[in-house]
Order: C-alpha cells, then sequence, then structure tokens
RNA sequence: GUAGCCAUAGCUCAGUUGGUUAGAGCAUCAGAUUGUGGUUCUGAGGGUCGUGGGUUCGAGCCCCAUUGGUUACCCCA
C-alpha cells in the first residue's frame, strides 16, 4: 500500500485551522447580512456548457473537468472512442465529459438567476462562501481548492450598490484588524476610452492585458508588450502618458479628463469613479482610482475593485469584482445588470496568520474539563456537566480516570480555560474545585452554585 | 503547458573529498510524581536515506531514469 496522500494543490484543514478560517468567514457573512444580502448555494458542479466560454480562453483550460461514468458500458465504447479522439485535439465531447466543478461563483450565480428570474424580486443581492477549483500550476498563496466569498447586486443599475460594496471591504477588513489594505478602483470604460484614442477599440484586451503588468513588469516591458501586440508607435505614446497618470485622486481623475474626457465613453467612466469616490472618504477607505487596473475577467463592463494586501505581504490581490451590464445575457435572459464583490479567503487567512490578528481566543472550543477520578466521582461529574450544557458552557469529562498529569496536559493541549475537580474529597462536601489555567488559581465552591459560576471565555 | 530547486525518524533539519554501526532538536511513550499542569531531569521506541537502475573495493553523498513536493513564468483569489 502507497503512502495516503493529498492531490496536488488541495489542503487538510485541521481543528485550529478551521477555527481560524470560521473566523473569518463569519465575520464576512455577519457583514453581508448586516448590508442585506441573503445567502445561495450551488452545487460543486455544473454542466460544462455553463462554464466553459465564460473565462477566457486561459479559463477554460482551468476548468476541471470531470470524466463521465459509465465509459465502458458495451453500447457506448465506440462512441466512446471517436469522442475521445476530439478531446485529443483539445476539442470538449459530451460523450467523455459534460459536467465540471465550478471555477467561480459568479457564473453559476448567473446560471441561478437566469434559471429563476421570474421569481426573483430585484434587486437580488445574494452572498455565496463555497468552494472553487481551478486546475491551476499550485504555488504560494494559490491553490486548486480554495474558498471564495462573493457578494452581488443584480437587477440594479445603481452607483449606489458600487458605493456599499466599497463599504462593505471596508468594514470587512477593518472587523478583521486589516489595517494597510488598498482598495483600487477603476472602470472598463475608461479602458475602452483609451483604446478608442490609441484608434484601436478592437486593440481593447492586449491594451488591458499589458498594462494590467505595469507594477509587475514596468513600463519598458509594458512597451515591448504593447508593440509585440501589433500596438504602433504613436498608440504606444498615447498609453505611456496614459498610465504615468498620477498623484491624489483628484490629480488622477483630472489627468484621465484632459487624456480621454473627450470620448463618450471615457467621460461616462470617469464620471462614475467620481460619484463613488464623491460618496466616501477616501481617506478612510484607502480608495484609490488605479487607471492600470484592468481585471483578467471579461464579463465586467463597468467599475472594477481589486483589493491589494498590506504591502509588506506579497501576496497580491485577497478580493476584487466589479460590474457587468448583462451577466445572464450569456444564459439567454439579457437585460440584467449586477455588480458584485469577492473575498479571497485563503489569502485572507495567510496575511492574517503573517500578521498575528487572529484573536487568542479562537482557539477555545470546549471551555470546561472535568477530571474523571473514579467511578463515583465521574458520575457525580457527569451530571453536573450535563446541567453546564443545559446553559451551553460547552465541556467535557476526561474520558478514563488517571493521573492529574494526563488530565492536566489534555486540557493544555486542548486550550481549555477551565478544570473542574470533584475528587473523594469534594464528593462527602458536595462541593467542586474549578481552576483557571492560565491564571492558576482556584476555588471550592458547592455544587449548587456551579450553574451560576461566571466561566470567562478567554 | 515551460523552467529552476528539493526529497534523510511522526515534524524541522545536520550528515565533511565517496570510507566503520546515519545524528540532533521538537513531538510521542514511560519513569522521577497515587490530589495539582506549563519549567526541569532520566530513559525508551522510532530509518529499505522517495523509488528503480548504474559507477565504485565501498554510495545518504556521484551519474541516469522515475515519482512526489516546491518556486517562478503564463494566468489568477
Amino acid at each position: 500500500m502507497s503512502k495516503p496522500s493529498l492531490p496536488q494543490g488541495t489542503r487538510d484543514f485541521g481543528p485550529d485551522t478551521v477555527r481560524k478560517r470560521n473566523y473569518i468567514l463569519n465575520t464576512i457573512r455577519n457583514v453581508f447580512e448586516l448590508y442585506g444580502f441573503q445567502p445561495l448555494e450551488t452545487p460543486a458542479m455544473e454542466n460544462l456548457d455553463t462554464l466553459m466560454g465564460k473565462y477566457g480562453e486561459e479559463g477554460d483550460k482551468l476548468i476541471f473537468k470531470i470524466l463521465n461514468n459509465g465509459l465502458d458500458h458495451a453500447d457506448k465504447k465506440n462512441q466512446a472512442r471517436t469522442d475521445f479522439e476530439k478531446v485529443l485535439e483539445g476539442k470538449n465531447a459530451k460523450g467523455i465529459t459534460e459536467r465540471a466543478l465550478k471555477y467561480d461563483l459568479t457564473i453559476p450565480f448567473a446560471r441561478y438567476v437566469a434559471m429563476n428570474h421570474a421569481q426573483l424580486s430585484y434587486p437580488f443581492k445574494r452572498y455565496q462562501i463555497q468552494p472553487v477549483w481551478r486546475a491551476d500550476r499550485p504555488q504560494k498563496g494559490r491553490y486548486r481548492e480554495f474558498y471564495q466569498c462573493d457578494a452581488d447586486v443584480v437587477g440594479s443599475t445603481a452607483l449606489l450598490n458600487e458605493v456599499e460594496l466599497a463599504c462593505i471591504y471596508n468594514d470587512v477588513f477593518s472587523k478583521l484588524g486589516i489595517k494597510n489594505y488598498e482598495l483600487k478602483i477603476n472602470h472598463r470604460k475608461i479602458l475602452t476610452a483609451l483604446a478608442e484614442v490609441c484608434g484601436g477599440a478592437e486593440k481593447m484586451m492586449d491594451i488591458t492585458l499589458a498594462i494590467d503588468k505595469l507594477e509587475k513588469i514596468g513600463i519598458v516591458k509594458v512597451k515591448d508588450e504593447l508593440s509585440q501586440r501589433g500596438l504602433a508607435a504613436e498608440q504606444i505614446n498615447i498609453i505611456e502618458k496614459y498610465l504615468n497618470i498620477s498623484g491624489s485622486n483628484k490629480e488622477i481623475l483630472t489627468g484621465l479628463n484632459s487624456l480621454i474626457g473627450n470620448t463618450e465613453t471615457g467621460k461616462k467612466g470617469i464620471e462614475e469613479v467620481s460619484y463613488v469616490l464623491n460618496n466616501l472618504k477616501p481617506q478612510t477607505f484607502n480608495l484609490k482610482p488605479d487607471p492600470t487596473l484592468a481585471r483578467g475577467l471579461n464579463y465586467y463592463t463597468g467599475i472594477i475593485f481589486e483589493v491589494k494586501a498590506p504591502a509588506e505581504i506579497k501576496i497580491g490581490s485577497i478580493g476584487g469584482g466589479g460590474r457587468y451590464d448583462d451577466l445572464t445575457g450569456l444564459f439567454g435572459v439579457p437585460g440584467i445588470p449586477g455588480v458584485g464583490i469577492s473575498f479571497g479567503v485563503d489569502r485572507i487567512y495567510d496575511v492574517m496568520e503573517e500578521l498575528n490578528l487572529f484573536p487568542a481566543d479562537v482557539h477555545i472550543g470546549t471551555q470546561v474539563l472535568f477530571f474523571n477520578l473514579g467511578d463515583a466521582e465521574s458520575q457525580a461529574a457527569f451530571g453536573l456537566m450535563q446541567q453546564l450544557r443545559q446553559k451551553n458552557i460547552r465541556c467535557e469529562l476526561y474520558h478514563e480516570s488517571s493521573k492529574f498529569d494526563k488530565q492536566f496536559k489534555y486540557a493544555e493541549k486542548k486550550n481549555i480555560p477551565y478544570i473542574i475537580i470533584i475528587g473523594e474529597k469534594e464528593l462527602k462536601e458536595n462541593t467542586c474545585t474549578i481552576k483557571n489555567l492560565s491564571a492558576s488559581q482556584q476555588e471550592t465552591i458547592a455544587v449548587n452554585n456551579l450553574g451560576n459560576y461566571h466561566f470567562a471565555s478567554s
């Protein structure tokens, strides 16, 4: 038998990790609820059709496909062989694979909205916290299975939604104690306008892909890439001017205005970004317009967001989102616009771990351990324990009568803050001894008073 | 898909130019300690050196292959 192992890019989560992650998820969930979002869950797998072509060419390659069952069935063998030939050519064959693991939460949500559009009341605000899968090569901060937390509003074009989503980012990160994150905002129309001004509206994708890398590879290489992608020198010149726009939020907007403000689309984009900025206090929100922000997913059409982790932690983006005018149109139900954001929980976890931001009491599960000091003693302890459980105190009784040393060490390892000793003496006197392990203090009280004892939570 | 690096005890790692019986810390278990833990002391268990081949009198170390992990590119949370 070979050693047990995990598939590449997946992880087990031990008790401590799950506790910490739940702390993050609960924080996010509470904020979503606070803003009136409703929970939604969709299956782990979707029909392959639902996902293919929604994430661009690269994205398609990263979708985890599921092999159909029953390929060895006698009647299907020949069909399976010819279909497999198609797969070898890089095509999809329904006979081989027709389902896939979900790649993100947005497209399944769009599918859900398209299927239920008549029943929903708009604007429909949903949040969704589920794992997604990508057949990517794992590396630092990148996994093949990871959680996403999304909140989306569909059925409304109001920019109020964008403002609220920015507020959600701010609320969540400040509750988690992540201070120096940076919330960047841009607009797809601004990028479109840049392409128009360059005289190559159809080059929009090439331009955005290249300038998105500015921070990583520098202006010189961006220009190289642009010329490789077939842009002329004077076009690249304009793009360079665009990339050089910097300064305060106001200066950035003015810069954009003078460069692309004379186009219809550019004007509209700048207006919308200004609206969001004006309705928030950028200094308290770490909110910054960033003309170089592009975001890969090609369904965005309006404002786009990205959250960068504090600079000292080189982990990149910990969240992102944007507006899409017609996501459900892909599923035959046009005219439902939406806007959404996403939190990268696994990366937020890593950031919090590195900055030591988890509160100490996330590790406390069991609050009280009853020592087991013999048959009669443990029977008495069991009765008291059930009373405490009735009062919502999490407690357990050591599984067998053994030395103090062992029982203490068990409590310590499980981070149990209190122990209760009921031995021969206590049994006789109808008392119990409560010890606070971290304070190393103990007191003996009558068992009748145990129900009213205050167990501090940390 | 492309490229680099790594693989030795449960975990983190030493291991000299290739030379006798492969080590340490942590963890585990037992004892000092039959009603008071964290610190300490003593002892014990634990290894096909990822796998297969090759070079050599001799391989944990060198060569080839293979598997797994990891990092970077592409792309992305």
